[in-house]
DNA sequence: GTCTATAGCACGATAGAC
DNA sequence: GTCTATCGTGCTATAGAC
C-alpha cells in the first residue's frame, strides 16, 4: 500500500471507474461499437466527463488498452525449465493472463482489430515485436524459418483466443488450463521447434 | 425491341451487381461497418435501390452469405483417401474454398461474427451443425471427446483463417496451400485422431 | 425501375453554465 | 469537477415523384 488512498488532487477515483467501464465495454463490442454514451452510462457518469478526462475516443482507448503487463517480464518464465516444455508453459502463461481481469484489456484489442485498420496493426506491431520475437529470438532456430514459426504460433493461439474469449464456443471456452496446455501445448511446441513439414 | 441486353439504365443485372458489391463491403469492413451506402456507391446504383431489391440490412447480408457451397458436398472428399491425411487434406479443401471468389462471404461472416452477436451465433451453429458434425461423426471417435476434438479443430481453422485473411500476418498471408498444408495439417490430424494429452 | 427527399435516430465532440 | 445543451455528421429506412 505505498499509494496514499483516498482522493487525490485532480484525479478522483471518477477516473478509474470509467477506465474499468471502458475496459468492460470495448472488450465486449469492440472498438467501434462501443459508444462513448454506452461507457458513461456503464462508469454512472455523464458522457461529456469521459471527454474531459481522456479526450478523444481513440485516446480513451489507447489508455484502456495499455496494458498492465509487460510481456518482456513473462516470456522468461516461458522459457525457463526447458526447451521441450516451451509449448505447454506458452499455452498456461497465455492463459494465466487472459483469464485474469488485466485480459479484458487484450479481448477488447482482439475484439476490436478485427473490425478496425488502426487497431489490427496495433495489435500485428504487438504480436511481432513484443511477444513473438522474444520468444522465438531465444530459441537458437533457424533464422529462415523464425517468421513462419512465429507466424504459425499466432494462429493457434489467435484461434485459442477468438474461441474461448469472442465466440464462446464449447468446451473450448469454459475448459481447464490444464486440459487446454495438455491438447494444445503440443502444437505450440512442434510449430517452435518441431519440423516444420511432418507431426 | 432490342431492350433486354441493355448494359446502363434499365439494369437487370443491377441486382448482381449489389450482391457483388454487398459481399465485398461486408468482408472487407464487417457487418455494422458496412454501410448500404457504401455498397450502392460500390456497384454504381442509388441506396434505395439496394432496400428495393433486399429489404432490411440484415436481409442483404443472409443473401450475401447464403453461401453457394454446400459443406455436406466437401466433407467427403476431406475424408475419402485415408484417415491418416484428413488433417492435410481438410486444410488444402479450407484453403481452396476461402482463397476462391466465394471465400469473400466467408470471411465477411467471420469479419462479422466478431462484433456482432446474431452473426456469430450464426457462425457457431454453422460450424457446429454443418462442418464439425459432419467430419467428426465419420471417423468413429470416442463419442466423449467428439465436442473436444471438434472445437480444438476450430481454434486452429479460426486462427489460421483470422491471421491470412484478417488481419494478414506474414508470411501466413501469403504462405501456399502446400506449406500451410504441411505444417498446419498435422496439428488438424492429432486434433482428430491423435491422443488428447501428449504429442 | 429508378431516384429525390427526408424522417428519425445515434454518434463524437464542444461550449459554457453552475 | 460536473452537467446541460447543442452542433454537425452519418446511418437505416420509407414515401413518393418521375
Amino acid at each position: 500500500m505505498a499509494r496514499r488512498t483516498g482522493r487525490r488532487p485532480g484525479n478522483p477515483d471518477t477516473r478509474e471507474a470509467i477506465l474499468a467501464a471502458a475496459r468492460a465495454t470495448f472488450a465486449e463490442r469492440g472498438f467501434d461499437a462501443a459508444s462513448i454514451r454506452a461507457i458513461a452510462a456503464a462508469a454512472g457518469v455523464d458522457p461529456a466527463l469521459v471527454h474531459h478526462y481522456f479526450g478523444t475516443k481513440e485516446e480513451l482507448f489507447r489508455a484502456t488498452v495499455s496494458i498492465p503487463v509487460d510481456p518482456a517480464e513473462l516470456v522468461p518464465g516461458v522459457l525457463a525449465g526447458g526447451r521441450d516444455e516451451v509449448g505447454e508453459r506458452l499455452v498456461r502463461t497465455f492463459l494465466a493472463v487472459w483469464d485474469s481481469p488485466v485480459g479484458t484489456a487484450a479481448v477488447a484489442l482482439l475484439r476490436s482489430a478485427v473490425s478496425n485498420q488502426w487497431t489490427a496493426r496495433l495489435l500485428r506491431e504487438f504480436l511481432v515485436t513484443q511477444v513473438l520475437r522474444r520468444v522465438v529470438d531465444q530459441l537458437d532456430l533457424d533464422p529462415a524459418e523464425v517468421p513462419l514459426r512465429g507466424a504459425l504460433v499466432a494462429t493457434q493461439i489467435a484461434g485459442l483466443a477468438m474461441m474461448r474469449y469472442v465466440i464462446r464456443l464449447e468446451p473450448v471456452a469454459t475448459a481447464s488450463p490444464d486440459t487446454l496446455a495438455a491438447t494444445i501445448g503440443p502444437t505450440i511446441q512442434r510449430y517452435l521447434t518441431g519440423p516444420l513439414d511432418a507431426g
